[in-house]
RNA sequence: GGAGAGGUGGCCGAGUGGUCGAAGGCGCACGCUUGGAAAGCGUGUAAGCGCCAAAAGCGCUUCGAGGGUUCGAAUCCCUCUCUCUCCGCCA
């Protein structure tokens, strides 16, 4: 969430780029700012009694010590009437409080000043695009078609034992699945990472400090016996690593790279576009995440960028990557970088990564921070999927056809160990 | 799942109702000392919120979390949580 007092200090320039994403609840914004207004004077006159309190507390010791029993018993009574007032201005401020949190989750994060305003999906810019869209035989077929020819992944059959959007992966679908978790981990050690292998469930506090909750809650599975939420993104667990820690500064950047299994609802549309492998309630996925020195968090942001790019390029696929415009943009981003595989038989550009910067959006619901000379302050997080595993399987499989049968890019089959899926 | 012991500052560790944000030590920073270093000596060493233009200063909160008793809680009571030891179960 944003900070108070940024809120307050920049309002007109805090309304006017939440524009940018479409956010035009002035009014939230004033009812914050005045609510923290009567928190702060709540607060001061709560101090003052406590205060009070304390030295008339002291004052009692100091009597009966020096055996004036008399006189401590009189400072008694008077502080029955401050307990019960202190214990009112305790209540209002802790709902005050409770208030103003809520009131300023609802404020999504704000723009980089390079987001272009835009309503959704078709207002994103291209920045970037590589790799020749591929001439496929035809009729060439979709992956789910491919999957089912190689007997490769079966959605039949995970439809019996889980149900829609849990697939099998079998044979050399299965082996394939490994070699690119495998690939994409090593490329990022080799970039600097350090490798972790999270937890799948988180508790609550795990998922507000990222941000899944209270807005997403519907996306996320819920295991409400023990009140735990199994992982929608390795980024949850890896990120709340450092919830209400102070680093030092020159542990800074923190660089940290997960696969993780990724589950999510997803109560979404049905048909040709969530066929097969493009959306599924289970995925694999690497996620890379850093922590970085506000100074320095856009450079950061670009290097990530660049490491997608070159998993993309290394696999050979044809790719793009896109800016998104203020509509499109997530509510804790600041900064989004997509990239999108163009799936051949489809006939569509597949998202595969989104690569952003929250800047102090997540580090301050979660009081992450990092001290150097002064006073600690908050750190900048980013994160960036490195890559998410089915809809690359699906352009590789549909990219790659031949009449002889599936080709493995040459940088992949050390991984494989084979070259075909025949 | 059963029984017991614990959770104190960056770390170790003292503290069982009053002036304790907390002894002592380690670590760290600065200074003195030294030709230089070590040792030694000295000083400092948490976070959040508020008052203040700001600094200084002051006030409030925080000893796993939440609640309670009390004029006053790290210290007493209750609930939860985590860690350790033993037993049970188990990949």
């Amino acid at each position: 969430m944003l900070q108070l007092n940024y809120i307050q200090e920049n309002r007109e320039e805090v309304l006017r780029k939440l524009a940018v994403k479409n956010f035009h609840n002035t009014e939230l914004i004033h009812e914050i700012i005045s609510l923290d207004q009567k928190r702060k004077e709540t607060q001061k006159n709560l101090d003052d009694n406590l205060a009070e309190a304390n030295n008339l507390a002291r004052e009692i010791g100091n009597l009966f010590k020096e055996g004036k029993a008399k006189e401590a018993n009189e400072i008694k009574e008077k502080t029955a009437g401050l307990k019960r007032e202190n214990k009112e201005l305790a209540n209002t401020l802790e709902v005050i409080t409770r208030e103003l949190k809520e009131l300023l989750l609802e404020v999504p994060n704000i723009p980089h000043e390079s987001v272009k305003p835009g309503k959704g999906e078709e207002d994103n810019e291209c920045l970037f695009e590589e790799g020749s869209i591929p001439e496929t035989q035809e009729p060439a077929s979709p992956h789910w078609e491919l999957a089912e020819k190689y007997n490769i992944i079966d959605f039949n059959l995970g439809s019996k034992v889980s149900g829609a959007g849990f697939p099998f992966y079998r044979g050399k679908g299965a082996k394939l699945q490994r070699a690119l978790i495998s690939f994409f981990l090593d490329e990022a050690i080799a970039a600097g990472y350090e490798e972790f292998q999270p937890p799948l469930f988180v508790n609550e506090e795990s998922a507000y400090g990222t941000g899944q909750l209270p807005d997403k809650e519907g996306q996320m599975y819920h295991i409400t016996e023990d009140r735990l939420y199994p992982i929608p993104t390795a980024e949850v667990p890896i990120t709340n690593i450092y919830r209400d820690v102070i680093l030092k500064e020159e542990q800074l950047p923190v660089k940290n790279v997960a696969y993780s299994s990724c589950f999510r609802r997803e109560a979404g549309s049905y048909g040709k576009d969530v066929r097969g492998l493009n959306r599924l309630h289970q995925f694999d996925k690497v996620e890379i995440v850093q922590i970085q020195h506000p100074d320095r968090s856009y450079q950061t942001l670009e290097e990530m960028k660049d490491h997608a790019a070159g998993l993309l390029k290394k696999l050979a696929l044809p790719y793009r990557i896109l800016r998104l415009c203020g509509g499109d943009l997530s509510f804790t981003s600041a900064l989004t970088y997509d990239f999108e595989v163009y799936s051949a038989a489809q006939k569509r550009w597949l998202e595969v990564s989104s690569v952003s910067n929250f800047e102090s959006y997540q580090a301050n619901r979660m009081k992450l921070r990092f001290k150097g000379q002064g006073k600690a302050r908050l750190a900048h997080t980013l994160n960036g999927s490195a890559l998410a595993l089915p809809r690359i399987v699906a352009a590789l499989l549909e990219n790659n056809q031949t009449e002889k049968g599936i080709r493995i890019p040459e940088l992949l089959v050390p991984y494989t160990g084979f070259e075909m899926i025949d």
